[in-house]
DNA sequence: ATCTCTGCAAACCATTTGCAGCTCT
DNA sequence: AGAGCTGCAAATGGTTTGCAGAGAT
């Protein structure tokens, strides 16, 4: 149900073809630079990128098409606190959750089953199965001087 | 330097004059039914409460309170997935977390120690100190009868 | 008297949408 | 050919801001 990670692309294709959807230059474009770039993209910066191989892209083509790659399960909306809604590839049935860094704002990955296993629990305690996370930890290094503080 | 479950207008009051503001009718207005209400409210909810008892309030009065209580810590912002800012009051340091049924939208609120004990030590092992967490988790009613499945 | 607030309307900014023309299949 | 897609510009919707008048200390 999720994109391989060797060929993201043939499986946007496909899933495109089998919901009677177009491939076309500018979502191929945008869709190919989407699974290049690091993850918790921006829609701004993503149609940055996309503009270095096909400058007359839009803003709405790449809302359009970030939209699609949701719904079509390729990738995962994430809202921080910047404003912006930012947008991570989902190469395969993997989570993750974000540590930042209140100092320099860096965002850390994680996945813990522990917690996920609690998490399960917490939410059977209440009658309900889990069935999605979304899990921010804010972090700061202990020690003043690191080179972080106050970035 | 939080507010007592008591009498936050106290604490509000306090506060308000330590910084050299003024405490006026409409913030008056504005924070006491925030604290009356329930938590998870947002501006349109609370404008409509408050213009019940000062009809004359307007958004943006709303809107520079909210951003006072939260700035001098008697409120916290939530952001869920409808589009709109929420707010809940913080009467004192205690923090909990969210879980959202995913067919009804009920939000559940809860807070589980081993659920932070672990979180805690995820960020120990980046290197950083647990600062804060914003943790949203979905569940959904096993039973497929579920009064609340699909509303 | 002075400095802060309020209400209104306009401004902002991220995101969405209508539409005419263009591109896939 | 026909359905879906694109780019533009305009619309939307939540939130912020400028300003002139009102209110608090």
């Amino acid at each position: 149900m999720t994109s391989s990670k060797k060929d993201p692309m043939a499986a946007f294709h496909a899933r495109l073809q089998e919901a009677g959807l177009k491939s076309t230059r500018q979502r191929d474009t945008i869709a190919e630079t989407f699974f290049e770039l690091d993850a918790h993209i921006s829609v701004e910066e993503l149609l940055v990128e996309a503009r270095k191989k096909a400058p007359r892209i839009g803003y709405a083509t790449v809302y359009r098409t970030l939209k699609l790659l949701v719904e079509q399960g390729f990738a995962k909306t994430r809202r921080f606190d910047d404003g912006q809604t930012r947008f991570d590839p989902q190469f395969d049935k993997s989570q993750h959750d974000h540590l930042i860094c209140v100092d320099c704002r860096r965002i850390i990955e994680f996945d813990d089953d522990a917690v996920m296993d609690r998490l399960r629990e917490v939410a059977r305690g209440h009658g309900l199965v889990l069935r999605g996370r979304n899990i921010h930890i804010y972090g700061q290094c202990p020690d003043v001087d690191c080179v972080h503080r106050g970035a």
